[in-house]
DNA sequence: GTAGACCTCTAAAACGTTTTCGACGATGTT
DNA sequence: AACATCGTCGAAAACGTTTTAGAGGTCTAC
């Protein structure tokens, strides 16, 4: 019978399998490992080939246990299927990076409940911080009892205005829609948007109506027309608004289901777009601004940028910095349903 | 000077103190929390009492660093952007529950480098097992290594045979739509879907043309119309199928976006759908299918059942239990696009 | 040749739990 | 009264790592 010369039993070997291959002791191994000082280069050459050879990988459970840091950070989302949190989520994995930091991901659904119970978890595999991302811009009530690790919120703040939260700036991206088409030499502007319970639409109104006061103009119908976010919405308000108000010349949509609502209904009544009226979207939903008739135009919230810096300042709090709430601006994306008059 | 009677300094309370301020040692502490016999009832109440006092969480690294069991698992996805991986992801996290256990969420963008150090640092963390969910059913290269953990692959299968995979039958899929449309009375059926280079393209038309020939009957243009998946190639082969075979009365799209391109060529043609030609699309994916006009039938392919199938043989797998591949069969949706002939 | 400085390494403690095993006292049995 | 039984509890080991304090050796400088 032969004896296996470097195999551990079956277990999954540990430092100390390394250490007695290349014998050494195991405080030696580990700093020849880590790249601690105060060991000399062919013995760390040794250690690192018996680590090779074993396939080595340190016990992150053990290294947590006693520096106190696990290099894991959760991340609770309040609805995985929308549209709005997953990017998020992307920029957030993106700023941790390939680097030492793994991300816990955990789903509440919108219930208070089980978001709760998430947190008690997360916090009893001790990560080291935890980021809220919500699926609406409403402001939301802050984690429940003093937390012993920093809490960063995304796209919908904290009501706490002491709380970290990184959001989007719009009002400034109803703003930047609106001067967009005015640019594009439009005058008479209808804004058809989503339901008015819903933060996100009234501060896209907001800035909406305060660029056409600045430039002198009303809006079409004096004010938005709220309704739902969706198509059919989109649909109906269009007829409505093209049938009232026959001089409208370009429509600002909400969210970009909206404006394909818009479109289509368009399209149907024989107007052209871009001659005849402009229509621009928000969201940049590229399933649906990209290959529509003609292509949208949108506001892109730049959510995926969102996400890496909330994981960024997540980074930076642990560290012991103290930083405050930002809000980011969006970003007009160009294509076919605004194209400027000649 | 007061002095705070149960504040164990600032950090975070520990077995040691709950058993310090309910007068007992730790090992007691540890049964009364964790319901193991041996310990009267009346002493029972007084450490819960205490660890609630203190607002006490079992250091879940201590734990697994005992135990071997982290309750922790790794969640491989390769594009998180990807509609398909989202409603698996939260199946997946749905089966393990509110429960025991958590997931650690990588993207490895499509990237073998990434996907290694991802597996890399899951190890690392000791997770317990892993799941593999891929953008494409295309079979992938397994992971690479005989890793200490069972790994189950979701939507796209390992290309071992040996490892679990649990998969959409696509074939089944086309058989179901080309099925419905016949019961809807239709004869002429066309097939326009995406890339020939995709798996599921050619195993959806492999089953629509298994459901056709047990029918006696011939596709219309005798072959599928493979382009790709979006809606512009959706309206480009509607107008080619309608223009050379003006005898079709329905049209079978590999996706919906496909779909959506199809009725909307048609309703530029006046064709009417579903009174001349029946549309039924795949995915099932809502915001495209669920606003069209007419609103769009579909075949889902319950992608979250997948995903919490996934999580179950991942929980048995690590319990021991040996499981196999699995394959699930999609969903008729019915909606108006697709309303039998009377 | 001796004292100190310096380099390399090791033993041991620590992190917070769970589990095993033995101790102790009370109770029941003969 | 002696003994076995039972229920309750605590001391200590174990998990795998990092860090500290110190031991031992070699080298330089006087």
């Amino acid at each position: 019978m032969t004896t296996e010369p470097e195999a551990p039993a079956n277990r999954t070997p540990t430092l100390t399998d390394v250490a007695k291959l290349a014998g050494v002791s195991v405080a030696t191994a580990s700093k020849a490992i880590n790249g601690r000082g105060e060991v000399r280069a062919t013995t760390r050459v040794r250690v690192l080939e018996a680590a090779e050879l074993l396939s080595f990988a340190p016990n992150a459970l053990a290294r947590g246990l006693l520096s106190g840091r696990t290099g894991t950070v959760g991340l609770l989302t309040s609805d995985l299927e929308g549209r709005f949190s997953i990017p998020i989520l992307m920029g957030a994995e993106d700023a941790f990076g390939a680097g030492q930091v793994s991300v816990f991901l955990c789903d509440a659904r919108g219930d208070a409940i089980r978001e709760k119970h998430h947190v008690r978890a997360l916090l009893s595999r001790r990560v080291d911080g935890l980021i809220v991302v919500g699926s609406r811009t409403d402001p939301r009530p802050p984690l429940a009892g003093n937390l012993p690790v920093p809490v960063v919120y995304v796209y919908a703040p904290s009501a706490n205005p002491n709380d970290i939260s990184i959001t989007v700036d719009n009002v400034g991206g109803g703003r930047l829609a609106i001067e967009h088409l005015l640019a594009c030499g439009r005058r008479n502007i209808a804004h058809i948007t989503g339901e008015a319970g819903f933060q996100a639409a009234r501060d896209r109104a907001e800035g909406a109506a305060a660029a056409l006061a600045d430039a002198g103009l009303r809006m079409v119908g004096d004010r938005p027309y709220f309704g739902s976010w969706d198509e059919s919405w989109g649909r109906a308000a269009a007829h409505m608004v093209v049938e009232r108000h026959s001089e409208v010349d370009a429509i600002f949509c909400g969210s970009d289901q909206i404006a394909r609502g818009v479109l289509d209904a368009l399209r149907d009544l024989g107007r052209d777009v871009p001659g005849a009226i402009s229509v621009i979207g928000f969201d940049n939903w590229e399933a649906i601004s990209a290959d529509s008739r003609p292509r949208l135009t949108s506001i892109d919230m730049n959510l995926k940028r969102l996400g890496v810096v909330a994981g960024q300042r997540l980074f930076e709090a642990i560290d012991g910095a103290v930083s405050s709430s930002e809000e980011f601006p969006g970003r007009l994306v160009m294509r076919e349903s605004t194209l400027p008059l000649r």
